[in-house]
DNA sequence: CACGAACCCTGGCTGC
DNA sequence: TGCAGCCAGGGTTCGT
């Protein structure tokens, strides 16, 4: 499900809830997740107070005050959702795996019926090193993410252009719907080699990810079935997809006559324009 | 090394 | 209505 900007909201949604609240009550219902969460997790979260909450990627960053990193990553099919301050106490869902609440009331359940998800814990001093972080490559919303990066980034590779932007070593963040509209926007094929791309199309794909992003970001996020913001709201920016989901359905560029094609890449789905996509 | 397929797990939808 | 098959926003592992 949730790729950047799906992430990116929730950490906004919980930011407004959770920050300089301290955690009360702490309960994991089920431990297995992608990765076994520790089996101290609950224990070294409660009577912690949230200073402030963080992203990296498709990383979620729950950074406590004894300097304990909670981190968490939603998956496919991953929620934490704040619960409505009315919402009667009730028995948790099957797939509610974690719930979390404040010294105020807030309470928050993390819900993932596919469990590709994860919650763990490091420390601030070793997030860097921590293996699920250490390898990302730049934040593609940064300034410092521009098209000479991306061009040294994908420089000698002979995968198509799409598998890179899909490697969370070159790029940080992307996921199957986002590189679609990327490179419908930079009117760059997704089979193409990965190194073939010149100066110019970098800064057009540079500039395509970036204005994705945001403009995604702005709309909550894509709702497709899973993914919800950490109020409950629905984002709605798979309103705005031209690409994505749009199989036999007329390009949106004016003047083109393309049709949105499916492919499948590396057993997922890629949708492009085979007309104004080169 | 670099690639693609298989796999992790569950639920929803389609078509018979 | 039931069921088989396919599909899904992510990421890792294991062959070739």
């Amino acid at each position: 499900m949730p790729e950047l900007p799906e992430v990116e909201t929730v950490c906004r949604g919980l930011a407004l809830r959770l920050t300089g609240q301290r955690l009360v009550h702490v309960e994991v219902r089920r431990a297995d997740l992608r990765l076994p969460m520790p089996a101290d997790f609950a224990a070294r979260l409660t009577g912690r107070r949230v200073e402030r909450i963080g992203r990296r990627a498709k990383y979620i960053l729950i950074h406590l005050d004894d300097g304990a990193v909670v981190i968490g990553h939603l998956g496919m099919s991953g929620r934490l959702c704040v619960l409505p301050e009315d919402a009667p106490p009730g028995a948790p869902g099957t797939h509610d795996h974690v719930a979390f609440r404040t010294e105020d009331g807030v309470r928050v359940v993390y819900t993932d019926p596919r469990r590709f998800g994860l919650l763990t814990l490091t420390v601030t001093a070793q997030l860097g090193e921590h293996p699920l972080l250490k390898e990302l490559g730049p934040e593609p919303l940064d300034a410092a993410f521009t098209a000479a990066v991306l061009q040294a980034r994908l420089r000698g590779r002979r995968v198509p252009l799409k598998a890179a932007l899909l490697d969370q070593g070159v790029v940080a963040g992307l996921g199957n719907i986002y590189v679609c509209e990327a490179l419908y926007r930079a009117r760059l094929s997704p089979n193409r080699q990965a190194g073939t791309v010149t100066d110019a199309q970098a800064k057009r794909l540079v500039a395509a990810i970036k204005q994705v992003l945001s403009a995604a970001i702005e709309a909550g996020g894509s709702t497709l079935r899973d993914y919800v913001q950490a109020d409950g709201e629905l984002g709605f920016f798979q309103n705005q997809f031209a690409v994505y989901g749009r199989a036999g359905e007329p390009c949106r560029t004016p003047g083109c006559r393309g049709v949105i094609e499916r492919q499948v890449q590396a057993g997922r789905s890629t949708y492009a324009c085979p007309v104004c996509q080169k």
